[in-house]
Formats: C-alpha cells, structure tokens, sequence
DNA sequence: CGGCATATCTTGACGATGACAAGTTTGTGC
DNA sequence: GCACAAACTTGTCATCGTCAAGATATGCCG
C-alpha cells in the first residue's frame, strides 16, 4: 500500500498476487518464498525486504484478504446476501481464503492484518445484529459457520459439487434454512 | 493396524500419535519428519518405511481421524446430537481434524483413507435423510457446512471463545437455528 | 537348531528451502 | 551533486524431505 519498489517496478505486488495464486493452486504449505522469486526473475533474498519472513508474506496475504472481503460484504444489503458475497468471496479469492483464517500460518499481531480483520468483523457483526437482534449471539454465530464451512469445504476440494453447480444459489439456499 | 515393527516396539503407533500432537500444537505445515524421529528416539529415515513419505504419514493421520470420527458419529442418535459430535470431535482431536478435509496435504486416492472416508461420510448422508428425506440435499449441505464451519473456526483459533464455553451446548443451540 | 529371507532401522548423501549477513546498485532529498 | 536510504544481489548456514545402500534383528522352514 505505501512501499515503491524502485528497481523492479512493482516487486511486492508481483510476489503477493503469484503467491494468491500459488497457495491456490497447490495450498498454503507448499509454498516456497525463492519460487516466487525466480517466477519474478529476481534474486532468492529479494523477498525478504518486502516480507521479513514467510509467515510476513502471508500477513500481507491475510491482511489484503480481510480487505477484500469487507469490500465484498459492504455490497451486500440483507442477510442471505451477505452470506451469498462471503462464499462467493471464497470460491473466487481461494488464496486469500486459505490464509486468513488460520493465524498459524502468519503474524496474527501485525497491526496492518488486525486492523483490516476487525474491520471486517465487525461489518459481519453488525449484519448480524440487523437480522436478528444483539441480545443473542447464537444465530450470529450459526450463520458465520455455516457460510464459514461451506466455503471451506468446497475451497478444501472436500465437496465434490456437481461442474455446473451455481454456488451462489447454492449458498442462498443453505443460508435460508436458519431461522 | 496390522503393521507390527519389530525393533523399536511400536514406532508407526508412536510416530502417529508425535504427529497428532505437533500438527495440533503448531499446524500441519509446521510438521517435520525429522523432528518426529528425534523424539522417537530413531534415526532421520526411520519414519519412510512405515509412511513413504510425509504425505504418506498425513495421509495416515486422515484414516485414522475419518474412522475415529465415524465411531464417535455412530453414538449419536439424533440430528443435533450429531452436530454435537462432529464439534466435539474436531475440539478433542485438533491433530486429525486438521488434516482430515485437507486432501492437498495427503494422497487422497489412498485406499485406506478413501474406506475410511466413505464409511464416514455415509454415515452423515443416512443421519441428514433421517432428518430432513432424501428429496433435497440442500439441508444435509447446510447442516454439514454449518458444524463444519464451527469446527473450523474454533481449531483454527478464528473464534475467541470465552475460557469457560461449552462446546457442546454451543454447537447444540447453533444446530439447533435450522429448520 | 541353523541358516536364510525379510522386515526394521541406520548411515550417508543430495538438492531445495528459509533465514541471515554483507556487499552492490539505484533512486530520493537536501 | 552528494550523502543517504531503499531495493536488490551474492554467499552462506542449518534444516528439511527423499533416496540409496548397508547393518541388524526377527520369524520361518527345514
């Protein structure tokens, strides 16, 4: 967001979009900091003056997830809605999902993640007190779960849904079983 | 199962269980064979014979968590007392749940953790059309995405839970939101 | 009881990785 | 234009997963 990389043009940018895509396509673990850098043409240690370490690059990773996330909520006026924008968030940010919510993986302290993550939040809380009131906090939680799950069960590859499934309508309709 | 190592006593059991506990402690892309061997007490290669490679250790730990959820799944005898027991699970056995819905981390056409999986997930389908028929499986996806999602959050410490919580009734009560 | 096949484990090596230290190039601000 | 800092490189180290080859113990079959 405020670092400009000089010699390479836009270096961070370039390890953090190949890392989304690389975390998607064979997960968080296999991960490697001096692929990225040889797919960016440039030496194995550039990385860590961008990202201190590993668990710094998937910081940025989470943090810019939280992010995007709460851009994708903030479109989203009702209650299935929201849960309609977070699956579909997952399903299409597959790189960013698998990071954010395993702080394992990354500085779950760093004032940049923890900010976007409670902003976030709080934007999921607030919906869920517009649905069903703040006295209980039950229903708020059963419908990030189940969101929650069904993105990270089909992200995972343990769903195996059928290649002309609407995932949107899908979620629409789980999210309309809870009362 | 039917492995019986010769020297050590019992080291696949024991390689297993290290496992569990250090995917638990700090997640399984944290885990290292080696670190495994050292506290059994044998050398670096030792675990290759009994697991071929990393993989196939995880992919061991997933059998294993697939058949120790089914028996805890069969004790349940109704909708909600299977949801408490599928969070249940996850929160007493962090290690397996942890790699189980993973199969990037695993050989996922192993033949073991595939019965493993399959006796398992029939278990689920035949408890969601008891409850719900077997006309629609948006409810069966529902139900399952929404412990699921619990459980998730809850490992994956994305859900601050205040020190003296009741899973279970918990998990009860969100199980308890769908119609 | 004795030797042999085999399962179990060890030793040694290789390429790859993350992290660190120290040096080099390039742009910025005074 | 010059010092200074940011961006990047080169070199190194311990560690890791995997493979190959050897050592050792166990069970089997006569």
């Amino acid at each position: 967001m405020d670092e400009k990389p000089y010699h390479h043009g836009d270096l961070r940018r370039v390890l953090l979009d190949a890392a989304v895509t690389a975390i998607a396509e064979r997960g968080a673990a296999a991960l490697s900091l001096r692929d990225l850098a040889r797919r960016a043409g440039v030496s194995h240690a550039a990385p860590t003056h961008h990202f201190r370490d590993k668990a710094g690059l998937l910081t940025a990773v989470a943090a810019e997830g939280f992010s995007l996330l709460g851009k994708a909520l903030a479109e989203a006026d009702d209650f299935a809605a929201t849960g309609v924008a977070y699956v579909r968030f997952a399903t299409t940010h597959p790189g960013h999902f698998a990071v954010m919510f395993r702080p394992v993986l990354y500085h779950r302290d760093d004032p940049a993640v923890v900010a976007a993550r409670d902003r976030t939040t709080e934007m999921l809380r607030g919906g869920a007190r517009r649905a069903f009131g703040d006295d209980d906090r039950v229903p708020a939680l059963a419908a990030w779960s189940l969101v929650h799950g069904m993105a990270t069960l089909i992200i995972d590859g343990a769903l195996e849904l059928d290649p002309g499934t609407d995932v949107a309508s899908l979620a629409r309709a789980a999210a309309l079983r809870l009362r």
